[in-house]
DNA sequence: AATTGACTTGCTTGGAGCAAGCAAATATAA
DNA sequence: TTATATTTGCTTGCTCCAAGCAAGTCAATT
């Protein structure tokens, strides 16, 4: 089904659309979104200078439409692997997978990532999708602590802010220094045994 | 001395690229830099729209002035804050002066952090200097951590990166939501809080 | 007087984005 | 089924504007 020849228009806007959101995560990889263009978009996935442009409206429409379709992905991900648990218990495998993909170091989450630094200092589309995912990744957090049998000091908002702060935090360097696997690997242990020490004294 | 007439060369020089350097600050911290051209950096410093260019030889040229400028002015304050102290004291010290400074919430300091997030998905001279100040900030800290009694299991360059990688989190999370002045003292004290941790039953 | 250096102006290049057009796919009618 | 109408995916020609360069002007230095 994949010949050159007849398909249905769902089908075509499919792939195109597949085609241009693949070509411009690695072109964002390779040269940053600023040296991504819609002309090159549009030609490396095989088509003309324009399509991209048209389909996606501008270059922010563009950008918004690779964090949202990247950003569903990653949250369902995050929502099966910590199915079933609260507490430590949670953070620790949503530690553990934001680790893994980290590592895997897959274009396209490198590119979500760059995106969501980027999308700071702009009143873009991006920044309210971003907006949108981050306050999921609060709420869960929160819901996680709330949910254990928690009961020390800090609020579990105060606890959901700090993990998700470091979580960022810890995405740039790894941005910053991709090849360094044992530092990325170092510093999510290390969320985990400082979140660890939340959970520690706390049965008083 | 200000009058319009007779200046040296070191003080047309000077003046300028401090009204530029303002203009551009301004424009970052409004429009964002995509959106800040160098003619209007030029233009709005009272120039020509050719002068930003020139001066600085290209756009990435102006922002590396940017952080430049502001990153020796910053780390010259934190060593300031910091001067004779260790351990615990040493972070509490520049989480606080940190935290003013964001309450402050000076254009300056807001661009400088702007660049330094955009800076990571481009080969730009920018991301350079950031990694220098990134590279002097872990220093400081390991220092801190070393010079102290702290006896811990972590060691002093996992402390570091933790505590870096939580003040860029709270730096995202204070530039993403400048006016909720709560939560960014909220997260400060949180940072400290959690430091505290390393050190409280570190003794044996 | 000669030269250096600050600043401006004219120009080229290239991307963003728009609108008109072409061709393939779908809907409608016989 | 076949013929016609219409919608929709995609392309091409265009305008606008920013980046950056080079040649020029004028004030400051030697």
């Amino acid at each position: 089904m994949s010949e050159l020849a007849r398909k249905t228009h769902a089908e075509r806007t499919d792939l195109s659309d597949r085609l241009m959101l693949d070509a411009a995560i690695s072109m964002i990889v390779e040269r940053g979104t600023d040296r991504t263009t819609l002309k090159e978009v549009g030609e490396h996935a095989g088509y003309s200078r324009g399509l991209a442009g048209y389909r996606f409206g501008s270059k922010a429409g563009l950008f918004e439409a690779i964090v949202r379709s990247v950003g569903e992905k990653w949250l369902a991900e995050l929502k099966r692997v910590t199915q079933g648990k609260c507490g430590l218990a949670a953070i620790n495998a949503a530690v553990d997978e934001h680790c893994r993909v980290c590592l895997e170091a897959s274009d396209t989450v490198r590119a979500f990532y760059i995106l969501w630094f980027e999308s700071i200092g702009v009143q873009s589309p991006v920044k309210a999708v971003i907006h949108g995912i981050h306050e999921r990744r609060r709420r869960d957090v929160i819901q996680w602590v709330e949910q254990s049998d928690y009961a020390g000091p800090a609020t579990a908002a105060a606890i959901a802010d700090q993990f998700n702060a470091a979580v960022l935090g810890i995405v740039y360097y790894w941005l910053a220094n991709p090849d360094n696997r044992r530092s990325t690997i170092a510093q999510h242990n290390e969320l985990k045994a400082n979140m660890a020490l939340y959970f520690a004294g706390d049965s008083a």
